[in-house]
DNA sequence: TAGTGGTCTAGACCACCGA
DNA sequence: CGGTGGTCTAGACCACTAA
């Protein structure tokens, strides 16, 4: 239980960026949680370097030194900066040691008004149920689903929109064969409150994975009425495939954006 | 060295799918190989799910059992795998085991043509320059790379195309002030036949993270022409800030898609 | 040459799952 | 209950980097 924050201030040059700091004055760990402690550590950094108390190109001790500062033994200490290195938070290189990553700027990149700020705004999406039931596959939805043409599907049509204005209509495909997703698993009213995925979640199905396609096209007639956009404006468009724990595929999605008012970020770490 | 291929068929009825297979069938370690060993047995094993030999559904041993029979210990055997997980490839469940998961179809996604099938069919996508020089940063740039408006960049326009038409303009942006980035460095003829990012990675510079913003919106009179598409087409936009591994932003691109013949994929992992 | 992270080992205990 | 993966420890040697 000896946790004195010992702090190293060498003589010499000040060092570069920090180092006033030690992980004592960042880190609790508690060993009856049952959180795991490399976890801990791991959100306990991730938060100090989100909060900025670990500023941009702070140098960490090596990971020796800080896992006995904290009681630990290296490889925990290790998992937990693994983690952090996945998430880009921060950089290791061997024989030269471990610094902060520069904050992404992220924000800069709004050249129009997104989803994202609408709901920062303060205007809480919304969702529409526009259809609801079993129908036969399309074409479409049957090549993504791997089943027959024709096969009967949970289908759904819903519209999203963000600060009074509609922004996506979002028509989605399910098989009825999943556990817990026979005819009528699917009402208006659990939809517009609670949203498809934690419907999902909460019929036993484990999301593992998706594939997405984007693109974009024009819109048409119809769908610029619904969209409140210009005849003729440009629409994002996106399917999804998603897929269980058991590599079944638990939905497709067909959804098309307001492209005026929407747009897709993602955020990618070196290949 | 001792490897024989112990194959375990015990009495009863036929497992669920395989188990006729044994590691040492798949894997091979070399010990003198400068390549770490998890790595060695994650990419076998990435290599044999790839190739259905072990197919989806396969119920893989308990870590204990492939690491003896590989002659690993356990820690190491568990890295290879932790690898296979993060790729998506096998799925791990405590009290339960191992399974490899079933394949994603993808390709059935393909609803328009794509940039990919495109250069699968042959044609080797080609790049243009329109133009390349240092200009002054028009805001939107100096926002993205956090400098001020006006400070001159690396400034270059290129024309990617496949199949013989064009598929897209880019645009990008570059400071000057990075080691083995200054005037000059950048040459007509390296771009046509180098590319960009080949390029940075010669002069030193170590991609570590990228934001991308995917939207659309109409095509200019320009743009259409010089996409080779109608007036008013929709086209895919995509603006991207990269970072090096020290958190300085590298590179700055917006760029317009025709959207008629090109489309972005990702997969994704549970979040 | 000294210090760093990368890899590897051989144990241990525990939480969870299904029979 | 037995078997699984999840966590943790306390060492060891090595490859790489920088001074």
């Amino acid at each position: 239980m000896s946790r004195q924050p010992v702090r190293r201030e060498p003589e010499g040059p000040p060092p570069a960026a920090g180092s006033a700091l030690t992980l004592g004055d960042v880190v609790v760990v508690d060993r009856n949680s049952p959180v795991p402690l490399y976890y801990q550590v791991a959100q306990a950094l991730q938060t100090a370097i989100e909060a900025g108390r670990l500023p941009p190109g702070f140098r960490l001790d090596n990971e020796i030194q800080l896992a006995d500062e904290l009681g630990l033994s290296r490889p925990t200490m290790r998992k937990a900066m693994e983690y952090l290195v996945d998430k880009g938070l921060i950089i290791r290189r061997r024989g030269v040691g471990t610094t902060v990553v520069q904050p992404k700027v992220r924000r800069s990149l709004q050249l129009t008004s997104l989803y994202d700020d609408l709901v920062a705004a303060g205007q809480e999406p919304a969702t529409t149920v526009l259809s609801l039931g079993l129908a036969a596959a399309p074409r479409e939805a049957a090549e993504a689903l791997g089943i027959a043409t024709g096969t009967p599907l949970h289908t759904m049509v819903r519209l999203r929109s963000a600060a009074g204005r509609p922004i996506a209509r979002m028509t989605n495909y399910l098989p009825t064969t999943l556990p817990g997703l026979g005819p009528g698993a699917f009402t208006v009213e659990a939809l517009e409150s609670t949203g498809l995925y934690r419907m999902l979640r909460a019929a036993g199905v484990t999301l593992h994975a998706a594939d997405e396609t984007i693109g974009a096209r024009k819109a048409t007639a119809q769908e610029s009425h619904l969209l409140d956009e210009a005849r003729g404006a440009a629409l994002l468009t996106m399917q999804r495939v998603a897929y269980d724990d058991r590599g079944r595929v638990v939905e497709y999605g067909s959804h098309v954006y307001a492209a005026s008012r929407y747009s897709f970020s993602l955020s990618l770490l070196a290949t």
